[in-house]
DNA sequence: GATGAATGAGCCTTCATTCAT
DNA sequence: GATGAATGAAGGCTCATTCAT
């Protein structure tokens, strides 16, 4: 009784192994210069094993990007559940994206990969675990911004565009950091977020639009 | 004297067919899958050649990228030419960005891809080019808010940090495009991005911080 | 004893399981996209246990040649023993061949692919079987050429030589089918059996060699 | 002037090269277990200089199957050629038939295999040139038949129904040399084609269907 | 200046077969 | 008897880049 049990217990120790070695590698010479061979060498595992666990290289990197979506979400969900002001909240939030931005480079990279990437799409399902996390997150930032408008600090007509005009606006200045001794003339990626992310909360604050 | 204008004439018209071939094939069949030997063929000219005046691929795909940037430099130029209150300027600024990431899809992925890929760096030279047509877009908005707050419409301590978080948000956004049965909730991409400049010049007008 | 017998049974019983799920396959995917572990899937059983009752891939096929060869024997059989004139019987034996090899095209492939296929050779007792098939079908042919002869419609020195020189005829023709446009110049297969059939009935009947 | 000529001959000569490789290959290990990328190594080449010369490795076969349609054109041309009445020459060209099948016998199979593959197809232009060898062969055949017919020796109303005939015949029996043992019982090829070609003659002789 | 033949590492994927459980 | 995870060689093919002419 004990075998099929322990049959999946070592499919997912097999999954998390594939997963290590997939990682190590896209952190370590990017997504496109990954390929299956690689990681199957590096995991130490036979091509065909891979195929075996994974249909495709694709469901291999969807898996990672939910990893980093999972860890993003944790990031942020530690911020909502604290005893602080919805403003404070938002900017803290703001924070941490920066910060997982930066400290989790390579899953912010590849989150941002398939976001960018015109022509990827993922099958159905895959797309719906990917989408689901998303969802999640900008729920956290549209509770936040109702418990604000709750405690008098914010008039929002619609929290939800709200909630999702201020992650792209995270989101996109991420993108320009590449741009910062030009386009930045200077700025630190730091103060750019802060920056916006004050705008924002004075935007939320006296709207009458 | 007549002889080094005609062989950079003629240098200029040779790279123009390279382009040519090279937009034609990325517009028809993606970054990914355009090849140096199909731009040759469609060039109709050797693959040598191609090498003989651009380095690698990615240089040819930078000029297109500035090709991009110049294109979208235009339309918003043209807005921040005609006669309009500042806020108006910027809800058309909005509209247009949108309109060009829709309309020159292809421009815009190639601009985006560069942008978002971690591991592409230029050579400094191809990176100054490309640079500054941002920089120009960028001033253009820090004019517009500047013409605002003369005209008591905005109030901003810092246009230039201001005009950068205003064009993420609009990069930001049009990355979560693909997102829009999901994490947009059904909301068009449109109604988003106006949303998010009004949201803007929103946080723009009554300023106190 | 009832233990042998049972177990011999259900041996049989797999094989045949076996055997359906080769043969759904290689009717609805062809032949080379036929693979054991799809076998496997479409049986619901592991790939070992195939490996269990079948040596290799190609035991299973020739098991399914065999049927093959059954059914075309059968097709054959219903014509000798009906009340006919030996030449009208080898009208019906090269239409109902034709046939065979249109409505069981299937059976058919995988019979000539066999025959066809210079490295394939079958184990001994596999070989066996499938060629005792073949000679039932000449034997059937012979019987028809003999019973010509006593019924003085015929005049056969050979009528083993005769009777594979009228299937290796219609084997060859069948061949042909591919080139109807040009070889055949429009000739449809069936106008060439006929054509030919009746030319070997000819040959048959006033022989002085 | 002369380098495109030059590049002409050269490419020429690359692709005899190939051949070469994939002939003695062909001839070695067969057809299914000779790739592209043991061609290339035995052709002492790159793979990708053998994309540079064959779209394909189904191309590559086409030209050998082109080549053993010559070898087997110039056997029977040259029996044409010669001053015998028809009948011999039908002989003969029986004769010629078998020893090409086994002198011959690798181009034998690789024309027989796409005779026989159900799944294989070639480019139209490729399979042009291969159905013009055939119906030159058929041509010959054809010719044969109506000088015996103009000599008085023959009956023919339709030759070219009558050689089809005769070529499938020929080509259906050698198909069956693998059954010598059992189907044949013992008959060698020799002695059946022999047979079935003085039927064949004896069913053109006094027709009166 | 222009050419285009040549490269060969590398890509993703398939599959018959084995063997420990 | 039955399982199915694991293998890894091999498959066809692409492509940026070089270099002798």
């Amino acid at each position: 009784m004990g075998l099929k049990e322990r049959r999946q217990r070592e499919r997912g120790q097999r999954r998390e192994q594939i997963l290590d070695a997939a990682r190590a590698l896209l952190f370590e010479k990017g997504l496109h210069a990954t390929s299956i061979n690689q990681i199957a060498k590096k995991a130490e595992l036979g091509v065909g094993t891979i195929y075996f666990y994974y249909k495709s290289k694709e469901e291999i990197f969807a898996d990672l990007q939910e990893e980093g979506l999972e860890l993003l979400f944790s990031r942020i969900f530690k911020i909502c559940d604290m005893d602080l002001a919805a403003d404070e909240k938002l900017r803290e939030i703001g924070l941490q994206y920066r910060r997982f931005s930066e400290e989790n480079r390579d899953y912010y990279d590849i989150i941002n990969y398939f976001l960018a990437s015109p022509g990827i799409f993922f099958a159905p399902n895959l797309k719906n675990k990917i989408d689901r996390h998303g969802s999640w997150i900008i729920g956290l930032i549209v509770e936040t911004i109702n418990s604000g408008t709750r405690d008098g600090l914010f008039q929002s007509l619609n929290p939800r565009r709200d909630a999702v005009t201020f992650l792209g606006t995270l989101h996109g200045l991420t993108q320009f950091r590449k741009l910062r001794d030009t386009v930045l003339a200077g700025d630190s990626h730091k103060e750019i977020i802060s920056h916006a992310v004050d705008h924002f909360i004075n935007g939320l604050r006296d709207r009458m639009s």
